[in-house]
RNA sequence: GCGCCUGUAGCUCAACGGGAUAGAGUAUCGGCCUUCUAAGCCGAGGGUUGAAGGUUCGAGUCCUUCCAGGCGCGCCA
């Protein structure tokens, strides 16, 4: 249950019926504990458009408000805030649902375009924020109740192939060097330009290719399935939700491209400029003023990613049926999808009702500021990023202690390795640029993925010491102290978190969320008993674990992050 | 030249349609393990939110100018 939309909603009914006009209540999270629960910010701003008291209006909305059941006490401060404080039947019922998530009211039919690399480079962290904080957004607009369409719209056509393939012919199909692409490619491009025979077969192969020619077209598949295999392996490794079934590449669209044009044409957005085929809409400029292009179609009749855009946006609304489509790409794209959703409305290839969203994110940074490289300077594959996470990883736990078998001690290394390169990346504000380091990710102190996979595995610790299952576990929970109050409240407010990441496309709330959840829990579990407890307190004292273990299991799983139950 | 993004504690980061005293972690210093995992908890110090104006009852957040860094601006994607 979202408990800050229900606030919002009922003081919402109060405003309209004080003031006569809508009025958001500007329901929040109280800022600090002595304000209560939640805060509504509402009077003030309404207030000053009409000229009256705020501290008066407050009074009157809250008098004309229906919280009974919901809140406790009310209170009005400083210039106009309503401060609650919910009340223990509430918080009650509340955690004795079931439920952990409830799904949306509207469900949605939400595309997001995510990952999308391309299929003639290895995957390389250039990929890794675009797939980590794509793939978390999904996951949650899933659970929230959405119809989600994971799009991975890989670069798998263009000349790069030509040259691929027919080195990949030449060396034989079961080529190992697939493995390291970007080995694989260089090798390639050496052959093509210093051997004129191998160039000219590469040459031929993307005439024939393009023309459909179906031997060409075979061994074109070939190569793909093998590059997507790899693909798929690192997908696997990083517990991304992505299979080959969510894969649309740029292939896909090769037979829209002529009638995208053709309608753009129809729609009179067609311009022909230096024998190049592009829109222009005045709303873009570029040097000295003049009108930016889109490009569509090049003077030698080919097409470009602009195009190729178009046909996936189109084919995202007539046959996906997209509400909302995301895209989740770095800034430096921004350009791009303002021209692209600019055009997509102005053509009417989709209605206005659409939304259409980039979510951009900045640059990785190793350290000291510079572009995440290897030491020499190249781009650094993702599996060795996951690679050195697990060794990493397997260091620490070794020293740590522990007595567990070979198969759990792997399965928490992989755990904490995964956990970790994800979490720092998910926990920190797309928008800004972000520092990838090693030691502080899995310095496992703070804020970090294995803090949350501690907590999990303390409380599955408890359960197993009192006999008892934390996943079947079922008591009332009855908070008595500050601590179990602090703890109740913050797991009341998962499905409000949820949804604002859905909303935003920010899954840095969750982690936020679930690191107070953690800290809350820490606090309660160091200051209360639970098995030691007198019988009544006990019951509630479990169930809270039980449901604060359920939901970092749940949240922790939106971020595509697993638990651990001993580590 | 035009446009977009970024600038918060030594470091890494929060602050959700403007809200109350700008919060965490880390590092530093000081406490807490015969008792449910110390990968933990408690406490201390640490800030002119790049700068200056403005709007407002209220600005890290909005507006203007400036400074610094990054990126983009026609036949690659």
């Amino acid at each position: 249950m979202n408990v800050r939309q229900l606030l919002d909603d009922r003081l919402g009914e109060a405003f309209e019926q004080v003031t006569k006009e809508c009025a958001p209540a500007l329901v929040s999270p109280a800022s600090r504990p002595e304000y209560g629960d939640y805060q509504a910010n509402g009077a003030m701003a309404v207030a000053k458009r009409l000229k009256t008291n705020p501290r008066k209006l407050a009074e009157d909305v809250v008098g004309a408000s229906d919280l009974t059941g919901i809140v406790a006490e009310t209170e009005i401060a400083g210039p106009g805030f309503i401060n609650l404080t919910l009340s223990q039947e509430f918080l009650k019922g509340t955690l004795a649902r079931a439920d952990l998530v409830t799904k949306v009211p509207r469900r949605e039919s939400i595309v997001i375009d995510y990952s999308s690399p391309n299929l003639a480079k290895t995957l390389h962290v250039g990929h890794l924020r675009s797939t980590i904080i794509g793939d978390a957004t999904a996951r949650t607009l899933e659970i929230l109740g959405h119809n989600v369409w994971r799009q991975n719209h890989i670069g798998d056509w263009g000349t790069p192939f030509g040259m691929l393939v027919t080195y990949l012919d030449e060396q034989g199909q079961s080529s190992d060097d697939l493995g390291n692409l970007d080995h694989f490619y260089a090798l390639a491009s050496e052959r093509f330009e210093k051997d004129p025979t191998f160039a000219k077969a590469a040459r031929k192969f993307v005439v024939d290719l393009q023309s459909g020619k179906e031997g060409a077209i075979t061994r074109w598949k070939q190569f793909i399935e093998l590059s997507t295999s790899h693909m798929q392996r690192i997908y696997e490794q990083l517990n991304i939700s992505l299979n080959p079934d969510h894969t649309r590449g740029e292939s896909a669209y090769n037979n829209d491209l002529a009638q995208v044009v053709t309608d753009l044409d129809e729609a009179g957005l067609l311009s022909l400029s230096d024998g190049a085929k592009c829109v222009f809409l005045k709303e873009f400029t570029g040097k000295e003023g003049k009108p930016l292009p889109m490009l569509v179609q090049k003077s030698d009749g080919g097409y470009l990613y602009h195009t190729t855009d178009l046909a996936a946006l189109r084919y995202r609304h007539k046959v996906l049926n997209a509400d909302r489509i995301l895209y989740f790409t770095d800034g430096r794209q921004n350009l791009h999808f303002r021209m692209l959703f600019a055009v997509a409305h102005a053509s009417e290839f989709v209605p206005k009702s659409t939304k259409l969203e980039h979510h951009p994110f900045g640059k990785l940074l190793d350290s000291n500021g510079r572009p995440f490289r290897s030491r020499d300077g190249s781009t650094i594959p993702l599996d060795h990023l996951v690679e050195e996470a697990f060794e990493r990883a397997r260091a620490i736990v070794q020293s740590k202690n522990s007595n567990l078998g070979d198969r759990e001690f792997d399965e928490v290394v992989r755990a904490i390795a995964i956990g970790a390169i994800k979490y720092a990346d998910l926990s920190k504000n797309r928008l800004h640029d972000y520092t990838f380091d090693w030691d502080s990710m899995l310095a496992f102190e703070g804020n970090t993925a294995p803090y949350l996979q501690y907590a999990f595995a303390r409380i599955q610790s408890l359960f197993s010491r009192g006999n008892l299952s934390s996943k079947s576990y079922r008591a009332d929970i009855v908070p008595e102290n500050e601590n179990e109050r602090n703890l109740a409240i913050q797991l009341c407010r998962f499905q409000e978190t949820l949804e604002l990441v859905g909303r935003e496309g920010m899954p840095h709330h969750l982690c936020a969320y679930l690191y107070e959840l953690t800290s809350r829990f820490m606090r309660f579990y160091e200051t209360c008993p639970v098995l030691d407890a007198p019988e009544k307190d006990r019951k509630s004292r479990l169930a809270l674990c039980a449901r604060t273990a359920k939901t970092l299991e749940t949240g922790l799983n939106c971020l595509g992050i697993a638990v651990v139950t001993r580590m």
